[in-house]
DNA sequence: GTCTATAGGTGGATAGAC
DNA sequence: GTCTATCCACCTATAGAC
């Protein structure tokens, strides 16, 4: 009981990294990092995580999974596409609110340094995000909810990456409205006022 | 004579250093790499780069005068709004296809590791890229050339993150394709045929 | 599961000879 | 302007006691 409260060692070690991986990066932290924080060993670390490629791993494989979760989640409680993708939206800015930069969006720019391993866990991240968008813009346009002139896939494609860099230039001036400037012009260009 | 085709040192090393931040980040790269390349010893770097992060610092401003250069060069040779916005998206579209990312997206991505100094560089590179382009898109939308719906100051900021988005995410697919359909889009949004 | 201790390497940076 | 030599801080990772 008097544990209830806290998460098991590995997931807290995962929190810390995951901040440290959205703030500097992956070659700009360090186990003694993560030790400082959590007020135990470097070595302790290694024994949950043997080398800092297993540690990234799984942190994208969280990542990607609570993504999901919360992409699944907008799914259920609105089924109106304006909604959904308004909701889609809030998920990055409440990431860069957090002073974080999207998990994928950074370990991509890094992308040449990391473990081959990981960078189709990054592929297929992105891929499903636009996997998740695209039926959602197909039927939206069907339905006359959404209005826009190319593929849906195509569309899902701007979204993602142009979210991707909004967060990313918006890091650089520490404006979350620099970001939300975007947003909102990528939602009304598909029909969905601000 | 026999030197007239070899750059200054300090030149070489500035080219080295910036393919390799590119490629693979500030804080992925060192001394000894550029030492390596250029087959030169670490201690002769810092002859002419002091600290790390005065090399950073001349590796922005060149880029960021390098870039400006190409950016007036689009200007005096074509006068059509649309000619000059293919000719701007193909700018980055050349950095990619040479496997590198913009040096200012990805130095933004690393934001928290850098010096002050230098985030103050990253957001004149950003506001200038978009002070280039608003007028162009102002004026293109008057002629009737170019057509889209908000704000010119909003669509410049769209085109430069997107942009900037889309290098990211592609990179991670090794995928210059994968840019050039967000590109694309991009152009077509605002009345510019692929 | 956490600790101490340490290995073996690399990081940026400096002093001083040539 | 380049070199050798060196400093010290930090890195990832391991061995073995508790």
């Amino acid at each position: 009981m008097a544990r209830s409260k806290r998460a098991k060692t590995a997931e807290r070690i995962l929190d810390i990294a995951e901040r440290l991986v959205q703030t500097r990066g992956y070659n700009a932290f360090s186990y003694a990092d993560i030790a400082v924080t959590l007020r135990i060993r470097k070595a302790s670390i290694h024994h949950h995580f043997p080398a800092k490629a297993d540690l990234a791993k799984r942190l994208i494989e969280r990542y990607h999974e609570r993504f999901m979760v919360a992409l699944e989640s907008i799914g259920l409680h609105s089924p109106d596409p304006k909604r959904r993708l308004r909701r889609f939206v809030q998920i990055y800015s409440d990431v860069l609110r957090d002073d974080r930069m999207c998990l994928c969006g950074m370990l991509a720019a890094e992308i040449d340094t990391l473990p081959h391993q990981i960078r189709d866990e990054l592929r297929r991240f992105f891929s499903a995000t636009e996997d998740w968008l695209t039926p959602i813009l197909a039927s939206g346009r069907r339905s006359g909810s959404l209005s826009f002139a190319g593929a849906p896939a195509t569309e899902a494609r701007l979204l993602v990456t142009a979210l991707e860099g909004a967060m990313l230039v918006a890091r650089s001036y520490g404006d979350v409205g620099h970001f939300a400037l975007v947003a909102d012009r990528l939602l009304s260009g598909i029909g969905i006022a601000a």
